[in-house]
RNA sequence: GGGCGAAUAGCUCAGUUGGUUAGAGCGCUACUCUUACAAAGUAGAUGUCGUGGGUUCGAGUCCCUCUUCGCCCA
């Protein structure tokens, strides 16, 4: 391994090849088992299941955020000596992946699943299920996750599947799994029940078209017809009825007082749409109530209407779903085809009539249109009320329409039989778990929307008219007589098998009989099947087997060792989309199955947008594949950089670029661009492909890839903290690990010691807080701008020292040590690849013990913060020291004096000032470039000089041949301005006689020093000022 | 319509229980190839903290209003 070879310390090249060692470092880890968790070892035991990626396509940037979070709390965890389990897996995710194979299907064979069979559909989501799992799983490997690949699920392999059986044989038992008709949402493309959260809403153009139904009979005072209006004509044929409100004039005045409440609490801007709908309504109320309370009373009498075209009577019925101040007040009712109207169907007992096939074509009951699409049926439906003269007039009008998530098409709903879930009992004890504090969601607020989406207690809707997923394991049949059906079923309950919970059966009225069958491949399955059962079609949705996701994979229903001993997990790391449809899913199912919640903590972790703040993914053209991250800035730039923007509140926008091939020019993705299949590179003219590359031309063209500048930040620090270590290791020859008396050490040991100690104590509980970015950053500051800054730079005279070398180089050594243990759950590789080089330079610092450091650093312990060597006094101290240097370095700055030209400085201070700073003296030479000339209170003035305030102490620098007055004239001017700007504002809060009284003393107390502190300075600089107008004037 | 969140420098974001002159990175300006690092160093410029009220001695921070954006739910 490269990583091993022997190469003196100036061979390390000054740059990070993660190309090359990041793939051996990832083998080298796995070979040595450091991913591998076994129950028992003595340890606490630690454990997260991953939110199981989809195999429907590869990961992006959000699932990198999501998954190396993961990581860093695995990775920092087993530092800290708990047996880490990261139990990894990919999800089956049913309709989705099944929509997109169908969808390929259909483009390169110009195929149905039903010219395929479903044993032929289904071997082929396999195939592409292994191709995007190991695509998935390299990803993960890629970005340096550390799972137990051993332990390796999928949600429809056999240990999945028969948690799935197991758990569903339960449920029937319980008598929570039952079929009824309901409405559902059904795509027509994919023929298949989507629940609610597979659907998206869109506003399209589209019509009203008002409708009149001839009334049967009428009396001579009585209308002829009644007008309804639609948006779906075609839907008139599975009509019902026709409603009117049973108390038109009640809900009149409801409608007008709702409108003045409204207009009462509306802005200025809001007011005159109000207004107008409140003039409308009332100014067409008297003539629309005398008609509508006269075909109430027609209703209550009976009356019935014709159905147009299809010639059927349907009654008029009243109903409050009618709404009086809407059109003529009027509604149709098709109950097996609107959700509202559904509702009035089953008030009102009115029959269910479906005129739908399952591929969206009209049936039987839509008489002479049976066999037409839905939109062929609703032209002919709207030619023919016109040729008959019933259709009133059309309106053009936006309509909200219901999609598939799946397939995009219209959703139409659809009275069908379904398989749901009972849900009071199990939410309940989901809802209770969170309450109680038993399982605990961080941040707390995402716990609100998880209790209210529970406490509607819906039943789930489970079953999905798919092939690809876990089919139901229910075999129906229908008996001759709803008495034979009782006494079949009280038989088969009977029976051993039944006793020992192989088998249950139920009855569906009037005569249906369902059987569950507990275990894949039973004999029982062959008998039934044999006797005229049948295997129910349908397959459960995708997310009852995440649902026992934490527990399934770890082996139940078998009472496995790795369940007993990491279940329940410790955190379940996700984000907040799937807080309903799957964390509340996993705690009610892990409560179920086991009694026990499935994890302790939830942690929502932001989204990651794009530059216009979408929500990233690949089907809209902004999804960034951390492939194409890692490729271009490293893995460990990737997962710093995402640590780095995990912040509690803010989801992560992320502008995203196109990186030409030809000359890594970076392109702004833009809307118009992002779904280009080609992309044209400003700078060198050539041309490249992206992801919607389909023509053979495009394809040919090289890649751009997708990447964002965001991670630059992360890539700069990497070098950083390799060059760092670089320097320690040249500089490591003759190290011993003697034990180190902090007390005896120089002021700048003892204040990066102190540093770091705080540092480590940020980081540990920045961490155990799930505050990902606090800990980035109080680590990237550390190292960039404590460690790099001042005790790397200070390092370089006291190594040339043999008096201080040894000291330097423990210090240096030990330091080093702390912050790549310190990094390494955010930066794994690079900082792994620094552990394996220092072990040849330095192989003990652990400081003051004199311990090898562990073989790996995966394996090595997380540094305990040294409390005992923070000391604020130090630290202010060396603030000091750091603000005597910066005066020095801003004069240096102001006055233009080349880099090379050594200054000469005194500095105006106490006694105990002296000592500090004039040990301090290398370090003004070689950070600086200034040596001290004088230090104390009596220190001479040159006659041409600079001076500034730092600390209250005053920097003075001859200035000698240097000085450009003018530019110390404008340079003074300014600090006079801002000095005066803030004695005013300070005289003015001081002369505030309730400021002076009310404030707290030690507030005020500090105001008046820190006027007096200005005071001072605005006369130093008042004199100075002086003295430089004097010059220009001689 | 209901809920949650966001709005701070040109961009992306920090900002603890209210308390000196509001910070970082990128970008920008000037100067430096100084023996770990130009993916760097030193210095500098840049803000009506979305709007309007209120509480307070004191508000980026607490309360209310409005505006804009995002997400979830119906």
């Amino acid at each position: 391994m490269r990583i091993e070879m022997n190469t003196p310390a100036t061979d390390i090249p000054n740059r990070f090849d993660y190309q090359t060692v990041c793939q051996e470092i990832y083998s080298a880890w796995e070979a040595a088992g450091c991913f591998h968790a076994e129950p028992n070892t003595g340890r606490k035991p630690f454990a997260i299941v991953i939110p199981p990626p989809n195999v429907t396509g590869a990961l992006h940037l959000g699932h990198a955020l999501n998954n190396t979070l993961q990581d860093i709390q695995i990775r920092w965890h087993r530092m800290m000596g708990y047996e880490a389990l990261w139990m990894p897996g990919t999800d089956h995710a049913g309709i989705a992946t099944q929509a997109v194979v169908e969808r390929r299907l259909k483009e390169l064979e110009n195929k149905t699943r039903h010219d395929l069979g479903r044993d032929a559909l289904v071997a082929r989501i396999w195939q592409w299920k292994d191709q995007y799992e190991a695509r998935i799983l390299n990803q993960l490997k890629r970005m340096g996750c550390s799972c137990d690949w051993r332990r390796t699920r999928f949600t429809l392999d056999d240990v999945c599947a028969r948690a799935v059986r197991a758990t569903f044989f339960d449920l029937f038992r319980k008598r929570y799994i039952y079929r009824g008709k309901r409405l559902v949402n059904w795509d027509t493309y994919l023929q298949t029940a989507v629940s609610d959260d597979e659907v998206f809403h869109e506003t399209v153009k589209g019509n009203f078209w008002h409708i009149r139904y001839p009334v049967i009979d009428p009396r001579p005072d009585e209308p002829t017809h009644v007008t309804i209006a639609t948006t779906r004509p075609e839907t008139m044929l599975g009509d019902a009825a026709v409603a009117v409100h049973p108390d038109p004039a009640a809900a009149f005045d409801a409608a007008e007082r709702v409108l003045r409440e409204r207009l009462a609490a509306a802005s200025t801007k809001e007011r005159e749409p109000i207004q107008q709908q409140l003039d409308d309504l009332l100014q067409r109320r008297p003539e629309s109530l005398r008609e509508q309370i006269l075909l109430r009373d027609m209703a209550l009498r009976g009356t019935m209407l014709r159905l147009p075209l299809l010639d059927r009577l349907i009654p008029l019925i009243a109903d409050p779903w009618a709404k009086p101040e809407m059109g003529t007040g009027c509604v149709k009712i098709t109950p097996a085809h609107d959700a509202n109207d559904y509702e009035v169907g089953l008030r009102c007992s009115l029959p269910m009539i479906n005129i739908l096939n399952p591929n969206g074509t009209l049936n039987a009951e839509a008489g002479k249109y049976a066999g037409l699409t839905i939109s062929k049926a609703r032209q002919q439906v709207v030619a023919e009320l016109e040729k008959l003269d019933l259709l009133a007039h059309v309106e053009d009008r936006e309509i909200d329409l219901a999609h598939s998530d799946r397939s995009k098409t219209p959703i139409e709903p659809l009275l069908a039989d379904q398989w749901f879930v009972k849900m009071d009992t199990l939410a309940q004890n989901a809802i209770d778990a969170v309450t109680s504090g038993q399982v605990q969601i961080i941040p707390e607020r995402y716990a609100k929307g998880y209790v209210d989406w529970l406490s509607e207690k819906r039943d789930w809707p489970v079953g999905r008219q798919l092939w690809w997923g876990h089919q139901i394991p229910i075999w129906t049949r229908t008996c001759d007589s709803a008495e034979a059906a009782k006494r079949i079923a009280a038989e088969i309950r009977a029976r051993p098998e039944a006793v020992a919970g192989r088998i249950e059966a139920e009855v569906e009225a009037p005569d249906l009989i369902h059987v569950c069958i507990r275990d894949d491949g039973d004999d029982l399955e062959q008998e039934f099947a044999a006797a005229g059962y049948t295997r129910q079609e349908d397959v459960l949705d995708t997310w009852f087997s995440s649902a026992l996701w934490p527990h399934s994979t770890l082996g139940w229903p078998e009472p496995t060792a790795a369940l007993d001993y990491f279940y329940p997990t410790s955190v379940l790391i996700t984000s907040r989309d799937i807080i309903t449809l799957w964390v509340a899913r996993m705690v009610l199912m892990g409560l179920n199955n086991l009694g026990k919640i499935p994890f302790h903590q939830v942690y929502i972790h932001p989204k990651i947008l794009d530059g216009f703040g979408e929500t990233m993914s690949k089907s809209k053209g902004n999804g960034v594949d951390p492939i194409d991250v890692i490729d271009k800035f490293g893995p460990d730039a990737l997962r710093f950089g995402l640590a780095w923007l995990a912040t509690e509140t803010q989801d992560v926008r992320m502008p995203v670029q196109f990186e030409c091939p030809h000359c890594q020019t970076l392109v702004n993705q833009t809307k118009q661009n992002r779904t280009s299949p080609t992309i044209d590179c400003p700078k060198c003219r050539e041309k490249s492909s992206t992801q919607w590359a389909e023509s053979t031309e495009d394809v040919a063209l090289p890649r751009a890839a997708v990447v964002s500048e965001r991670f630059e930040v992360a890539r700069n620090f990497c070098n950083k903290l390799w060059n760092a270590a670089r320097f320690v290791m040249l500089n490591l020859d003759g190290f011993t690990p003697e034990p180190l008396d902090p007390r005896k050490l120089a002021l700048e040991d003892r204040w990066i010691l102190s540093r770091l100690a705080t540092t480590t104590q940020a980081v540990s509980q920045a961490t155990a807080n799930y505050q990902f970015a606090d800990a980035a950053r109080s680590v990237y500051d550390f190292a960039w701008d404590e460690f790099c800054s001042y005790y790397v730079e200070m390092a370089k005279p006291r190594l040339q020292n043999p008096q201080t070398k040894a000291d330097t180089q423990r210090v240096l050594a030990h330091t080093l040590d702390v912050l790549l243990r310190l990094l390494h759950p955010m930066m794994p590789y690079i900082t792994e690849a620094i552990w394996q080089q220092l072990a040849k330079f330095g192989p003990q610092r652990e400081f003051g013990q004199g311990s090898p450091a562990s073989r790996w650093l995966i394996q090595a312990a997380w540094p305990e913060a040294r409390l005992e060597f923070c000391s604020t006094q130090i630290e202010d101290q060396f603030a000091k020291f750091v603000s005597v240097l910066g005066a020095l370095r801003e004069i240096r700055s102001r006055q233009n004096i080349p880099p090379k030209a050594e200054l000469k400085f005194s500095v105006r201070c106490d006694a105990s000032e002296v000592a500090l700073l004039e040990p301090m003296q290398p370090f003004f030479k070689s950070l600086a470039g200034a040596i001290p000339v004088g230090w104390g209170q009596q220190i001479s003035m040159p006659a041409m000089a600079a001076a500034l305030n730092a600390e209250r102490m005053e920097v003075v620098v001859d200035l000698g041949d240097f000085i450009d007055v003018p530019a110390e004239i404008a340079r003074n001017e300014k600090l006079l301005e801002n000095l005066i700007k803030q004695i005013a504002g300070k005289q003015t809060k001081l002369s505030n006689d309730t400021f002076v009284q009310r404030a707290p003393a030690d507030v005020v107390a500090k105001e008046r020093e820190s006027l007096v502190e200005l005071e001072q300075q605005r006369q130093s600089v008042e004199t100075a000022l002086g003295k430089l107008r004097s010059l220009t004037n001689a």
